[in-house]
DNA sequence: CATGAATGAGCTTTCATTCAT
DNA sequence: CATGAATGAAAGCTCATTCAT
């Protein structure tokens, strides 16, 4: 019975990477201990180095298991019809569901990998791995006229990605702090910075008889 | 001598504060130990907690400091002809020398503010004056025209801010980061999306006589 | 089938004694684990159990079955013409051909013997046998004359044993060390030690009338 | 107060090294846990840490502080009439008094030399050093014609040095060995190899006359 | 006959903080 | 003003052994 046996153990594994996710958001990587994961998990210390050899292994895990969900969602981007207003939504969406919740994990794995060689290798893979997805969807976006084709695609997907993935802190460092206007914001951030179509900021002071002439029947984003 | 001894102590305060400060830069919060900055100032313990209370008391005072400074540079920002310019000039000198070096000790405090409430509300009070201080200074760039004024200052203020502070990890994640690239890219990016007179970026494609026609003698950034 | 049970069960045994064998020589009784065991014998720790009732009993039953094969030895060095030669050419062949590599194992043996009484029972009883068998020997040489008669055959066979149990520290603590140097000498040492021919030490410097005036044909070990 | 300080300092350095020590005979290296340590110097973990930087730190300060004690040992043994009826002499003493406690730790920390690097270096170095010392010895009494001159004195020495370090092994494995009767058969295994003027085995079955013959008036050690 | 999931006490080591001097 | 000895809780991790299947 080798494949119940396989099965059981993946979601044995599974089992503990959720409960660790859960307190790595809560706690951060230094201060959720094996022990709390364990209590999370109901589960002896070990035993759970049975299914992962170190707490590094654990975070290594949970990042893939991202890493995979990030390749999919970069696939759909893809697909949609217009890529740059696809990845503003997404940006969007996340700040606005309480997806933001694990930035506080993110920051704190960067930060650990200045001195932690193995969770630096573990980052700086999916840094790597995330930039990668970016530059491929940007590149297809200016084959496809929708993202300005001055724009460097492995460098622009370094910043666009660095940005995506820790904004989410506006929403942790101030509950009150208008997180619908800051997801607004980003999203005129992000077409003014990638699109091609964009308004010059300034044309919105202008009468509008110059808008009218513009030929693309789409509106451009506006600022608040 | 009241006096006197009042200005011996802060000397001492602040010799405690830059060695606390290089072993923050060096090893990160978590990463560095009492002892470490004891030895850095030379100095015991029982002394150290003579001046600080505590751990979180030496970061709060760091911060303060830090507070001081970034307080003088946005006040020189404001004094300067074109605001924008200025800031993203600003911004790209820090990238560039080094500056970026203390990015993963800024990660790890906005991380450890997600769970220690005495870090977090200094981390609070830092963000709140920094935004503070920026917003006064788009406020003043919308009075001068130099930028958008359909931006809410407040709430791009926090998004900028953020970019400001964490950006430097782009160069902490891999030394072979082409970092010129990607100060240039953001110059770009901050330009687009406060600048009312910045070119959209589909311009960029027009013949050069429509470039010509611009009555701004001032060129708009180029992507790389 | 008992009979075929029987000879099953003592097939798994000695598997699982060859594996831990192998374990214990590579990583001593405390470096290797139960876990490393299984491995070795590609088969689970309950069912290890269910031939073993603990890491002991495994111990005991390598040493039980060590001792077969040195009584085989010391049975075989008794029915050679010169018992003291062959005794110290098996403790050469011992040194000079790698088989010392367990001695880290037998070193850690004897010195978990002090304080675990379940080891120091095998242990003990090991030693007991030992010795008994190689008294046997050299009261076999004394009748013979090969033997020194003034020495007492059981404290001899104590001190002998000891050193041929332990002496392949030697080559462990300095992998330079000069192997064939060191037993050609321990071969001086026992042949003095227990040979009523050996030439004293002095000799060696007497002219060589003296050497030839020996009726003995046999030349006595030279010091190197 | 640097002086008292300092003076402090050593005395509990030298305490905690009194409560390892007895520890580590009472138990093993590994055996002894720092706990265990830490309770019989009464004393914290991390006061410990404190004064030793690890267990291995602590171990090594055993075996210097041993060496010390050794180096003055053969020193005093030098300065003896009669070289070899010293190092006999002071072998007895040590096994007949106790002194082969530490046998067991010797004989652990030999073993985990096998696979420990930081107690192989211990360990080597002090091997090292006390076959030079044995070494040096040898030397000296071939020079006053009190050794075998026909021996190579590094070979010997490493002989003997692990004879000495291990023959209290005896003792240890069973207590009711006749210590007394090992010692002097020891006395006579020592004798035999290094002395010159070790009587030949065979005398002993010599008539009277054959002995009275001797020039020397030292009597040679004799066998039980 | 065989598995491997599960336990839990115990290991060495770290570190912010306190306190007697 | 200044020291550094002292604390003790907590960390990540190991491993012989048991037990349900």
């Amino acid at each position: 019975m080798r494949k119940v046996d396989q099965a059981k153990y993946d979601a044995k594994r599974r089992h503990i990477l959720e409960a660790a996710r859960a307190c790595f958001l809560r706690d951060g990587f230094r201060g959720a201990s094996i022990s709390d994961i364990c209590a999370a998990a109901r589960m002896s210390p070990g035993h759970l180095y049975h299914y992962f050899t170190s707490k590094e292994a654990i975070v290594k895990a949970i990042v893939e298991w991202g890493l995979e969900q990030s390749a999919a969602v970069f696939d759909k981007l893809t697909n949609t019809e217009h890529i740059v207003d696809a990845l503003v939504t997404e940006l969007d969406r996340r700040l606005t569901r309480e997806r933001h919740r694990g930035v506080s994990f993110t920051l704190e794995m960067l930060a650990e990998s200045a001195r932690n060689p193995a969770i630096a290798e573990i980052v700086r893979r999916r840094d790597r791995v995330r930039c990668e997805l970016l530059s491929r969807l940007l590149r297809a976006g200016q084959e496809r006229e929708q993202v300005d084709p001055g724009l460097d695609p492995d460098i622009a997907a370094a910043l666009v990605s660095h940005i995506m993935e820790t904004i989410g802190y506006l929403a942790l460092r101030d509950p009150r702090f208008d997180m619908q206007g800051g997801a607004d914001m980003l999203k005129v951030l992000m077409t003014r910075f990638l699109d091609p179509r964009a308004t010059p900021a300034a044309d919105r002071r202008l009468p509008e008889t110059t808008q009218k002439e513009r030929t693309d029947k789409r509106q451009p984003p506006r600022a608040r």
